[in-house]
DNA sequence: AATCATTGCGTAAACGTTACCGTAAATTCT
DNA sequence: AGAATTTACGGTAACGTTTACGCAATGATT
């Protein structure tokens, strides 16, 4: 209902006394101008402060951007993946409308084999870009290589291996999360504390990813010169019962005021402590907003969630790619995600 | 590059045997279709999974929404709106390509009139929607009833007026916002320790605001029977020679373990500890991701900043009327913001 | 002076969808 | 039975941009 004509490209080109296409020219900075009238459209285009409409622009190029998405499949163990699929999801869901089609090929993040055949799969069909979750590290690096032969672009979610994607990282900054992790634990205990850090879950393929965190914490909390005592642990099973049974010695021999769960299983501990109330409850820290963590975290045996919305992340790295391709923007560094706190009071405004 | 030709109106056509009209036709079900074929159409539209290319569609109806904003204006005692309008801007930038135009118009958040004003402004020109900050209730529900009356959808933000606006409300929940502060309080203090609740600012008209926020606060601590010292108490102060002065006497009288701002003016607090080493520094807990608030979170003297993303609430605002309008989708119920806490940890991964 | 390449520009056909206009055939009304 | 109306559909011009193609004018090469 706005009267305002929508200033476009044929109002340039009957000011500037050329035809369309002399204006696209400039637009899109080609050649076959003269300077003097590639400076006299020039200066319409700013004096009128021209924006091409977007609509018409995409219709004109059939721009059917696809693009592939490999990440690890979702384990019974942990629903970690599902989430970053679901942001997945929902940007093909909003995505697919204007030209971009998604592919999404998953792994088993305990077999590498099935990375490979994966990988594999996707040069089958031609990509523009592709979308991966680097769990292993030198085969991502082999496949990241190939994908710059076969002119694909390539960007990383949730761990990054500097300097190997073409596009960049959209993840966490896990060294930060670390810190911030021993900032929260810095409120919750008292001077000289016995901390129990604990590595939960069979697989131990990112480590590397886990130490980061576990670097951030402990130099964070030494750095407090509070005298913490500070132990480290992993318990190498997925299933409740095997956890339950090393965890229920791990607490008899350590004692902690407080279990940080460097990981997204901290569901399970929590699921400890709420069956065991023969033990003393320490606090807990974990990782994720997984409904299982969330419903500890709802029963108060979880003190705070530290999330970095994976769910997010697939969906800024769709984002990332529709904006770089179809409105050609600038590649705009991709910056970390932010790290958000939840705690019994505010889970349940956290957006998906 | 993708080899998928993408399957569009025309393609349906030819397998139904019909023309392009007729699938349009029943694609926007519009009368002037027998049952039969339509029938036969719509079968072949989902078999198809067909996804109507939204650029096209948007090119073809010539939408240019019209949306104004009406918002209090930047003072130099609170950075607060400036945030909301930065949020405006992105979704200026973003949609203006779309086909959306957006105007904003200012008022003085301590003088109606200017508000009057501006909502007389607002219908000189032809909008179709209309995103307010309400500040002055009375005088917002007239204007509501009044874009009513013009056929103009209003949607809030910032603060709700509940069963006002005719498209919902953006922003956050504000007692589950007390609440948080309640819960985060509990983990920095001791049983029985005393805790003040200070309003900073001149004006007093957004007082049920605040009066929900300390309600959520007061009754989560009260519940938790830790027996804590609660005093309220007003500054009825912008400069922070005037704020700095009553605190001194404030402080001297209660003597806090934690002081608990509630609003965007808690940097001025802040600033006096920070400048007052002789006074024993409480814990500071605050709102809003301002330069000056951030400042002093870096700098370890409030604990503890809660956001409610004032620069997203204005772009969701933007959002939603472009989904509403342009992509005619169902007005999927405006959830309230996430409510995120930020520490000197996290606060560098705050996106904006 | 004839040929050829280059420069600078215009014309028109796409892209997929919407919506207006026209018109046979079918139905209803006199 | 003829006229008037309704039903069900087809044809086609927009929407703003991109781009393949064409063509005149100019300059360079024989």
């Amino acid at each position: 209902m706005s009267e305002k004509k929508k200033f476009g490209i044929k109002d340039i080109a009957k000011l500037a006394n050329v035809s369309i296409a002399t204006v696209d020219r400039v637009l899109n900075n080609r050649k076959d101008v003269s300077d003097v009238t590639r400076e006299k459209i020039q200066k319409i285009i700013k004096e009128n402060n021209y924006r091409p409409n977007m609509y018409a622009r995409s219709l004109s190029v059939k721009n059917n951007l696809s693009i592939a998405v490999l990440i690890p499949r979702t384990s019974q163990q942990t629903g970690y993946w599902e989430l970053c699929l679901t942001g997945i999801n929902k940007g093909i869901d909003e995505f697919s409308s204007f030209g971009i089609n998604i592919d999404v090929f998953l792994y088993d993040q305990e077999d590498v084999s099935t990375f490979n055949k994966a990988a594999d799969t996707v040069f089958e069909t031609k990509f523009n870009a592709v979308v991966v979750a680097p769990i292993f590290i030198e085969e991502t690096r082999c496949f990241v290589d190939r994908c710059k032969q076969n002119g694909l672009q390539t960007i990383f979610i949730n761990s990054d291996i500097p300097n190997s994607s073409s596009l960049g990282y959209v993840g966490p900054d896990l060294y930060s999360t670390g810190r911030l992790a021993g900032n929260l634990t810095s409120y919750l205990v008292q001077d000289e504390s016995k901390l129990l850090i604990l590595n939960v879950g069979k697989g131990l393929q990112n480590y590397k990813y886990l130490n980061t965190k576990i670097e951030g914490y402990t130099k964070y909390l030494e750095n407090l010169g509070r005298n913490f005592d500070i132990v480290l642990r992993d318990i190498h099973h997925n299933d409740y019962n095997d956890v339950s049974r090393e965890l229920s010695n791990l607490v008899e021999e350590i004692v902690p005021d407080l279990i940080f769960v460097t990981n997204s299983r901290v569901s399970v501990v929590g699921q400890f402590f709420h069956e065991r109330p023969d033990f003393v409850k320490p606090h807990i820290i974990g990782f994720d907003f997984l409904p299982s963590n969330v419903d500890y975290l709802a029963k108060g045996v979880v003190d705070f969630l530290i999330c970095q919305r994976p769910d997010k992340q697939g969906y800024l790295a769709i984002e990332y790619l529709y904006n770089y391709f179809l409105l050609k923007e600038k590649p705009a560094d991709i910056k970390s995600m932010p790290i958000d706190i939840l705690t019994i009071e505010n889970y349940l405004f956290y957006e998906n």
